[in-house]
DNA sequence: ATTATCTATAGATCTATAGATAATGC
DNA sequence: ATTATCTATAGATCTATAGATAATGC
């Protein structure tokens, strides 16, 4: 049962969208082929035609995850403008809540050290276009504002997956509580 | 074939000692029982009448390298002393490229929050007790040491997952370097 | 004629249990 | 008699492939 190319580029959309969730919130072990095509209306063996391995759809899934959140920042995270807005929502009990919604740094973290290359390199990318929009929103008077980049983001991930996976709720709200205050504390950056 | 009371003990200290390298290495879903007794010179039987199944081993696994990591992190944290000193040695080349002898907290990560109950609280149990270390280590004068070490270990976490998933390796060495720096520079703690 | 998808299946691997074994510990 | 361990196996699930199907697109 062939379908239009319209039509299978829309079912690729739509396996890339329900992936770049279920990933996220299973990571990547805990998504298995056929729950992540299943998702998107389709059975596993249009993942191997669409994509031809489960590795390459994950890192297919990760740009797509990477290039949402990379939209959702840019509005919080004006050139010189500072990082504490930003900190706020991404140190949010919603975004905490929210895991298939939010940032793939945090939700895939050390398993992304355990992958092979296509999957490291669209993390890698990840932190670099981070990295970057924090950059320029740090005020112009901060020295080496590369290095306090890589600081800050070190502890909004860091803190957003602490966050996560504590099981007190009231330590998990101190959790992001502190990392919103560190980050937006006058002077540092 | 039965083992005398002392070989049982034995046995289950090695379990125990292979599954926390093996666990923090690859990750929870990543070490199957078979693999988990086998690095101990056991069969998967055993794994099942020491600790009744894996989520129970994982959680005493996770104690065992926290309960580790607690004697090795007391002799950089003396109270009051300061966290720079152990800022670096947290986040040196050395600890990021053998994970299965480091911090249980970063090898985890984003999996402890999916996991059952057990796992979930000896993963809370050694972010309390590393919380309180960086806490005790930090200078008399800091206001709000509690809240300042919290920040603290999310940027040593953070920074050293990140370090860990790059796959390049002067952005890998910039982001240990930027963790250091950050933690080490004077009146921010 | 091409091809996106489905179905069926291969072959591995996963967690867990049941029963046999054999040596300890009473 | 108890019990730590092993072996065998159950039953699920995993990734991937082969071949059939059926509609598109030439």
């Amino acid at each position: 049962m062939r379908v239009s190319k319209a039509q299978a580029a829309e079912n690729r959309a739509r396996i890339l969208a329900e992936a770049s969730r279920i990933i996220r919130e299973t990571g990547i072990a805990g998504a298995g082929v056929d729950a992540l095509t299943r998702a998107a209306g389709l059975t596993h063996g249009s993942l191997y035609s669409q994509f031809g391995s489960k590795e390459r759809l994950v890192a297919e899934a990760l740009e797509t995850a990477s290039a949402a959140s990379g939209l959702k920042q840019e509005r919080d995270l004006v050139p010189g403008g500072g990082i504490g807005r930003f900190a706020a929502r991404y140190l949010s009990p919603d975004h905490r809540d929210r895991p298939g919604q939010g940032c793939a740094l945090a939700a895939i973290g050390p398993e992304a050290a355990r992958q092979g290359e296509p999957v490291r390199a669209a993390y890698t990318g990840g932190v670099r276009r981070m990295a970057a929009r924090l950059t320029a929103a740090l005020p112009e008077g901060t020295l080496d504002r590369e290095q306090a980049a890589l600081a800050a983001l070190a502890t909004l991930v860091g803190a957003l997956i602490l966050a996560r996976a504590v099981d007190d709720p009231a330590l998990s709200d101190c959790i992001l509580a502190a990392g919103v205050d560190h980050l937006s504390a006058p002077g540092q950056e």
